[in-house]
DNA sequence: ATATTGTTGGAAATGATTTTCAATAATATT
DNA sequence: AATATTATTGAAAATCATTTCCAACAATAT
């Protein structure tokens, strides 16, 4: 099956499952099993490894990163498979893909339990990443107000947002 | 002279210059070019070129489309010169880099008569790029409220901010 | 137990960006 | 104004993250 039939249906499936219902699972022990076969996907032991990984270090890593990381419990596992893998997620919502500019991307469980709506500083010097999940009341108000504005003024329909903040961490500055 | 060395002496220059004054120059007719010669560094005509298009389009653009625009007034301009020049307004804090997720960066002129603090939406569909300039007083109140208390927490040095809205333009919902 | 077909790994390809290096052009010096 | 100095440039090659191709494989349906 060439790429373009086999993301075409992974497109297809999400969109179908997506219109018929919130694909929403509780989240028990395998809520993750329950997502991936509630959608038509195979429950692969590479899916489940990476989901553990991406479960257990729940911090901006990269493609590489996590690569690595699985490559350690499953050596068999292909560097493709984790990019692959990604993307699905990516689609299917489960995973928030960030890029601050340093030319990789990098991934972020989005669900599950402990997860929270957080955003980033990013120190310009070294690389370094730091999350915050402070006043999230406060900016999720403004947010609120300004995605309703936006929306109606621009008729775009959004459905979600990044912050970064820029400078020097303390090592830095 | 090595790149290692070259971009040692351009990152000493700016370091120099901006510890000893703000390196701001009003807006007159040549105030790029004042900016270019005060911080050391000489206004060549590719430099000219490149400013000329980031003045004139303001719009998030790729390097790319930067290349097609001067190549177009001034043929024997290189793509690596543009890559360069870009890096250099970069660290020259003149040009905001932006990544959306489509691989590549985008530039702004960030400085100069008739520009204004903005942020993005994103289509995810198609990758339209929209800017909005609205609410940002409400913005800002919250943005500098938040940059005081990260600041004080993570002992960040915060110097700039990006927010990206994602998800469906008129066209693609 | 077997057939079906979604998924995988590795190698090769891609595409944006960076590096190298000799030639050139902007500025400083005479 | 002529020349010396050195920052800057362009083209080709290299790099790096990510994607594609394809034959082998493994998860699920029959």
């Amino acid at each position: 099956m060439t790429r373009e039939a086999y993301y075409g249906i992974i497109l297809l499936k999400l969109k179908i499952i997506f219109n018929k219902k919130e694909p929403f699972v509780p989240f028990g022990p395998r809520w993750l099993e329950a997502r991936f076969r509630g959608c038509g996907f195979r429950w692969t032991f590479p899916r489940q490894v990476i989901l553990d990984v991406l479960t257990k270090e729940k911090k901006h890593l990269s493609a590489e990163d996590i690569f690595l990381k699985v490559h350690k419990r499953y050596p068999g596992i292909g560097l493709t498979t984790v990019y692959r893998t990604l993307e699905l997620l990516f689609n299917m919502g489960l995973v928030r893909k960030y890029e601050f500019g340093d030319g990789r991307a990098r991934f972020e469980l989005s669900q599950g339990p402990g997860i929270e709506h957080h955003h980033h500083l990013i120190c310009r010097k070294c690389g370094k990443i730091i999350d915050y999940k402070d006043f999230v009341e406060d900016e999720q108000k403004l947010i609120k107000d300004l995605e309703e504005r936006l929306s109606k003024k621009h008729n775009f329909k959004i459905e979600t947002h990044q912050i970064h903040f820029y400078g020097l961490c303390s090592n830095c500055s």
